[in-house]
DNA sequence: TCGAGAAACTTTAGGATTGAAACATCTGGG
DNA sequence: CCCAGATGTTTCAATCCTAAAGTTTCTCGA
């Protein structure tokens, strides 16, 4: 870690935010180094994909994810759509089609059986464009986490959908 | 999950953008399957402390850091020293001191011996403010991550740990 | 048929964060 | 001693997000 600091002490991408777990004392209950460690990983994570998306293909992991959303339905999709399945209000989804549009890679079609609605769908460049991310994004991902055994795989993998669920118990609360 | 989307399709808080995770296809390597597990989880978690602490304490994820690193070290730490143990660039760490300085829970002192660094302390009023942040902190921490059986998290924060151990030799590459 | 409310999208205002560039200040080798 | 490069901080532009309006278009029931 440390990761020296570039020409004027402007850190390195090094890693995301890490969020309060940084912050909250290492020692304490096992709940709290958990949750230390497991922000700590996605957050490293997301910064070592989102980097690389943007040095090898200057893309945004925002931008991605629309094409990918839009990859897998080749008619199109309304913005409301996208803005279900990003997770992502429908303010940000006008700005991301705007900059997609400009780059080429979608068109918006308008639904000539209901005039509000917006049908985004990829054009040929914007697909081959994801494929080549998404090639390249796998491989990273496969890189990374192949690195642990497949036992710690299936482990981390039942024991973080267990609490995938325990998670939405208290989104509401 | 779906939420419904109020007024005018504005997408509720639900949950903080899943990044590429929720983009890339539902079948496929293992790793993937991890990743959005792990990018799923750790998400809709911090989306939670950080609307409760929004809520109770008016205050965001990253003041609440910025105060954490704070209180651990009472003689005050620099801007740069912040940066580096928070993971966030310099240029956010300006905003956000100056954001706690004008709440007054901290302050900027000016080293004697090198007049380029400014020295960032907490006041009294901002030690108490963030005790009794944390200790909410932990008792959400806690009451989330504690539905899971102690091996559960144990299996957890070792796999994680390991984890975390591998992402470090990738962040430069 | 008409009009009120719902729905889709955009716009705007306000925060956050990053990366780069601009400044200010040190430090060490000649 | 002096200056080139390193370091600490701030500023700025760009990106991204949310929430709250605002606009246009549908839909449905009286």
């Amino acid at each position: 870690m440390s990761g020296s600091i570039t020409r004027q002490a402007t850190s390195r991408p090094r890693s995301r935010a890490n969020g309060h777990a940084m912050a909250v004392e290492e020692k304490g209950h096992l709940e709290l180094r958990l949750w230390l460690r497991l922000i700590g990983c996605s957050g490293k994570m997301e910064s070592i994909l989102s980097q690389r998306l943007r040095k090898e293909f200057k893309t945004s992991m925002a931008r991605f994810d629309v094409l990918a959303q839009l990859e897998r339905f080749p008619d199109g999709l309304t913005m409301s759509d996208l803005s279900r399945r990003l997770i992502v209000s429908n303010g940000a989804i006008t700005g991301l089609v705007d900059k997609l549009m400009q780059g080429g890679l979608v068109v918006r079609a308008y639904d000539p059986a209901d005039r509000r609605s917006v049908i985004v769908r990829l054009t040929r460049k914007g697909r081959e464009s994801f494929l080549r991310m998404a090639r390249r994004h796998e491989e990273w991902v496969v890189s990374i986490l192949g690195e642990l055994s497949i036992e710690a795989q299936s482990e981390l993998l039942q024991n973080l959908t267990l609490l995938h669920r325990n998670l939405d118990t208290h989104v509401k609360s």
